[in-house]
DNA sequence: TTAAACTGTAACATTTTTTATTACTTTTAA
DNA sequence: TTAAAAGTAATAAAAAATGTTACAGTTTAA
């Protein structure tokens, strides 16, 4: 999975920054953007791992950040959520008989790499209270 | 289609930058990359809507580059290829009751245009001539 | 003047990726 | 001890990307 992930992690970790301390459920999570709550609780996984969030089992249970929203930026959830962003690979191998196509992939790659590199340093200016504070 | 083109088009003028004046034909190329005729051709349509490069039919036919290289940026590539670079949309409309959920696509969508205009600025900068001169 | 080598393009098929659902186990509070 | 939650694996469905076929049109050159 690439495509939606950074969305539906940066709109789960914005609600839980307009709900300093609560543990949300991630049934009202996923009805705030209208997806299977089991595709919330995935991407909750995701945030435990890296020890953005806890979650608590049982009744009353749910999610709730463990670091404030200004000391995450946009950077560390593009980090998370993306392996990186590209402009697209020629699906196949290139001809490795062709002396252009056998060096296409490791120069797209060095350019990719570059894109990359100025997006975070983009997202790394943008913290999570930056951010929800637009909402 | 979006993945894909970016790649296939950069490598389509590659070649034809590397063949000043020449008519390559689909096969020739799609054999670089290893790709289908028919898809070289779909991408060769776009560049010739744009004046880039110029198609003969018939025997001996094929396609050029219409400009030099240094005229070429990879933006210009970019821009004719991709609709923009995102990090993704959540794919179902947001809950508009909820006063996250209702703002979250307006403001991904701020976010990723600040990012595309910093792509393309870097883009810019580099020209299909320095790009080919890679190989 | 016709055969061969091309481009152009629409329609369709296949494959891959993404997203959604189901089903079930475990945990916790009241 | 029941209800409300998380956790997760397996599977299904939908969407997107890629590939193929088929055939019409064009040009060159024997």
């Amino acid at each position: 999975m690439i495509s939606g992930k950074f969305a539906i992690t940066t709109h789960i970790l914005t609600l839980l920054s307009k709900f300093p301390g609560e543990f949300l459920s991630s049934e009202f999570i996923a009805s705030s953007m209208n997806l299977h709550p089991v595709l919330v609780r995935k991407e909750i996984a995701n945030l435990k791992k890296k020890f953005i969030v806890e979650s608590k089992e049982g009744k009353n249970g749910g999610t709730r950040l463990l670091k404030s929203p200004s000391e995450i930026s946009l950077d560390d959830i593009f980090k998370l959520t993306f392996d990186e962003v590209t402009l697209g690979y020629s699906k196949n191998e290139p001809n490795p008989k062709c002396p252009v196509g056998k060096q296409m992939n490791a120069n797209l790659e060095a350019l990719y790499k570059d894109v990359n590199s100025t997006i975070s340093k983009q997202l790394q200016a943008i913290t999570l209270e930056d951010f929800s504070n637009k909402f």
